[in-house]
DNA sequence: TTACACGGTGGACAACCTGTCTAGCCTGTT
DNA sequence: AACAGGCTAGACAGGTTGTCCACCGTGTAA
């Protein structure tokens, strides 16, 4: 284990080709779908030693393909029911990073892009309701180096953001 | 309890009025940096007793305020390190659902959205590579429906999603 | 005012899980 | 043939969980 941290210390990439196998997929959407099992019982359900389980998920998060296990916080449960996404083109002279900063300040603001395309921002906003919208969207225009914003408002989300099909997808390549 | 869930279940948006306490927004902010901890760490970091932190997650959960505590998948980790935004019209008649249903059989496809402004859908794709992402495209054109895409390829995310500073907001105004 | 529900405290219990270590086995590689 | 890496199986102490309990303060409603 202190060779594989070794190893990713120096090339924090890849090195194991960025696959995962059947057993970290199936571990994965376990604990995606039951999140508050302990490594005990994923092993029993896997049918694999419970030592097993444990490297498992220690190099899944030693690789980076586990992140965390933080709580997941809906903006809808907290009354922010609103969602938008707006584009900005900013004054290119002043560079990306000091907009995406001020961009960071605001709350509301979920998640900052720079994007290809006739806009050079794109991102995630969330409010109350429609009227809270353009509040957030005022906090954003007076941001020194925004231009322009064009907002496209979230009506209904068919498909919520998920990963598990595409951990599903992967050992059948590894 | 019992009262609360089956005010819940009766009434599954609101009735407490969609607001957390200095309290709460701590716990989900040190869960949220943590996230290892377990109940009994955080109620001694929070200066609380254990059956109050476990009340309070209890109640965050029930409300729908935490909506699991999940893996947190990297799609970078996977070795999917392109992100696109894709924006599409599609055959109005057919409407929605029909096409989000096909656009969810994409394992590539992570999240979609129906907007307001020129295009009907909008969804979050990765790809392996540049290259990938055209055939992940390719698959989304050829879904039943869409009439047209936009590619918006994302170049770097100077703010990642979160959302810890929306919950560290709230209580000023509870 | 008197009840009562609600939320918090502090303590207690058994059952369980975690971190850690051991030893042995198998397989692919050098 | 030797070796590293991964899996199994068992064991241990220590900590944690789930679940009780009694008690107390506060706000609401009869």
């Amino acid at each position: 284990m202190d060779n594989l941290s070794s190893l990713l210390g120096i090339c924090p990439v890849n090195l194991y080709s960025m696959t995962i196998d059947e057993l970290d997929a199936r571990l994965i959407a376990l604990l995606t779908e039951e999140p508050r099992l302990g490594v005990l019982e994923c092993s029993r359900r896997l049918g694999v030693a419970r030592g097993t389980a444990q490297a498992r998920l220690d190099r899944l998060v030693a690789r980076g393909v586990i992140t965390g296990f933080g709580p997941d916080v809906s903006p809808e449960g907290l009354g922010y029911d609103v969602t938008a996404f707006v584009s900005m083109e900013i004054r290119q002279v002043a560079g990306h990073d000091p907009v995406a900063d001020q961009l960071a300040a605001i709350p509301e603001v979920l998640e900052v892009h720079t994007i290809t395309g006739d806009s050079d921002l794109l991102c995630r906003v969330v409010a109350r309701t429609n009227a809270d919208l353009q509040r957030v969207i005022d906090r954003i225009v007076d941001v020194q180096g925004v231009l322009r914003t064009n907002s496209i408002i979230v009506l209904d989300t068919p498909v919520p953001y998920r990963v598990l099909p595409l951990v599903a997808d992967v050992p059948r390549r590894g």
